[in-house]
RNA sequence: GGAGGGAUGGGUGAGCGGCCGAAACCGCCGGUCUUGAAAACCGGUGAGCGCAAGCUCCGGGGGUUCAAAUCCCCCUCCCUCCGCCA
């Protein structure tokens, strides 16, 4: 949700900022619905105004025993109510009109944040290098399944097709992948582990963005009006919803384990085989609330940890900043992380890194009061995840395949597994 | 799932349809006193919108009324008991 008062102050340069990302948006019919709810409010005010003073008449003819003009100002009264209750109605109308169109309208771009579509995102940095193989590096589906990592098939006749199913070693990897990184972050990077419920209810999925525009991507519960969680981003940034946090507690970190149910209506094809595109996935999520001002130094240290996860187990990626055009749309700026998959030969995302500034926090209502005492703000909040195990897993396994199928694990998964090849 | 009780300001907790943004106590802030502190005493102390006048907020929504924290209906959450259950 963005500020009203600041798309009134600048409309045009809101609106050039706002269609760096999306050349459709026009803030022209919520400007005019804007103006429409102040002139009714105004009007609305000024009718109490006069009711709550007539109110008082009323309290005193009445205790005066004035009985006939009481009577007299109540006939007058009426009038007033009935057209403060019109006035009302009206303005609700137009106010439920507002709010929906804010809650559609994205995030503002960071000025920071190229122009550009998603192809045309820019790469930062990599770390250590693309692994030679002196063979034909396989496909992670084709190692797991030889390895008996996987069970896709049992997998799709239990659910359905793209909801893995680990086995045996690979249960133990992916569950192992998962409390090192919540261990790492809560022990190493001073984050409040969270293991929070699955389900969430709609304002929880407004006040992350979800909700309403992005609806049909989200696991429904109808008998229950619950849905299934897409990201943990999703849960947290609702863990201080409708509160006021002191800038002494600030910034906020927390760091969260949950399953993640994405219903990815629309996308197929070979490009998202195996592990890289799935309707249930496991992934590590990072949290932060944080003050504005302190809120891109927090960015830079999510992308960080992230990357962190990936230097420990030796696995080449690279860093990229996020165009306009492919900002998710709460988000102000985002960073990835991308592992090289060599069974593909290209890179994919494993960690979203992004700060959504105040967007959520006006949705959810979540301020803070400054430490000298001033007004109440807008925290600023930032998620990143840390990893996403799928594709991690299918990194584990490409990256360190050898010639007869088998994988030599890095040494700290090595450790963790107590063993140090698997097949 | 069934029966009952509750939701008021940072906390506890009063509140007859009008004089209630709301008593009292606690907490917190400031002051007096003190070498300093405690105690005692005095004063202050919710938020939002608005340049202001003023308007709004007593879990949420709707209704009755000239007027609702207060009366009626619906919902949510919390507590107790019963049932079921990992």
């Amino acid at each position: 949700m963005l500020d009203l008062r600041l798309l009134r102050a600048d409309p045009e340069g809101m609106e050039r900022r706002l269609r760096r990302r999306d050349p459709g948006i026009d803030l022209k019919p919520i400007l005019a619905r804007d103006e429409e709810r102040r002139r009714l409010s105004a009007r609305a005010d000024e009718l109490r105004r006069k009711q709550n003073e007539a109110s008082e008449a009323m309290a005193r003819l009445a205790r005066e025993g004035k009985a006939a003009e009481r009577d007299a100002l109540r006939e007058e009264l009426k009038g007033v109510a009935a057209e403060r209750k019109a006035v009302e109605e009206r303005l609700q109308a137009v106010e439920r009109e507002l709010e929906a169109a804010l809650l559609a309208l994205p995030n503002v771009p960071h000025d920071s944040v190229p122009d550009g579509t998603k192809e045309e995102k820019v790469a930062l940095r990599s770390w250590g290098e693309k692994p030679q193989f002196p063979f034909s590096p396989k496909h992670h589906v084709a190692l797991a399944q030889a390895l008996g990592l996987l069970d896709l098939e049992r997998a799709a006749k239990v659910t359905g097709a793209r909801f893995p199913m680990y086995t045996g070693d690979g249960a133990r990897l992916e569950f192992a992948l998962l409390h090192w990184m919540m261990e790492l972050h809560a022990r190493e990077h001073g984050y409040t582990p969270v293991l929070p419920p699955i389900l969430a209810n709609r304002a929880s999925f407004v006040t992350s963005g979800q909700f309403p525009k992005f609806a049909s991507e989200v696991y429904a519960c109808p008998e229950d009006e619950l849905f299934l969680n897409p990201t943990a981003e999703a849960l947290l940034v609702n863990l201080h919803r409708d509160e006021v946090l002191a800038e002494e507690d600030l910034p906020r970190k927390y760091v969260a384990y949950t399953p993640c149910f994405r219903r990815e209506a629309g996308t197929y094809g070979e490009e998202g085989r195996g592990l890289i595109r799935v309707h249930q996935f496991n992934k590590v999520e990072l949290f932060q609330y944080t003050t504005p001002e302190t809120s891109y130094g927090a960015l830079e240290e999510l992308v960080r940890q992230a990357e962190a996860v990936l230097q420990r187990l030796g696995l080449h990626y690279r860093v990229t900043l996020l165009p306009a055009g492919d900002l998710a749309q709460q988000a102000a700026k985002t960073i990835d992380v991308e592992v090289w998959l060599p069974g593909q030969g290209r890179y994919y995302e494993v960690s979203s890194c992004s700060n959504c500034e105040d967007y959520q926090a006006r949705r959810g209502n979540i301020r803070y009061r400054p430490a000298d005492g001033g007004k109440l703000r807008y925290v600023h909040t930032l998620n990143g995840s840390a990893l996403a195990t799928s594709r991690l897993f299918a990194a584990i396994l490409e990256q360190n395949q050898r010639e007869d199928g088998t994988v030599a694990l890095p040494p700290l998964v090595a450790d963790l597994l107590g063993k140090p090849v698997l097949g």
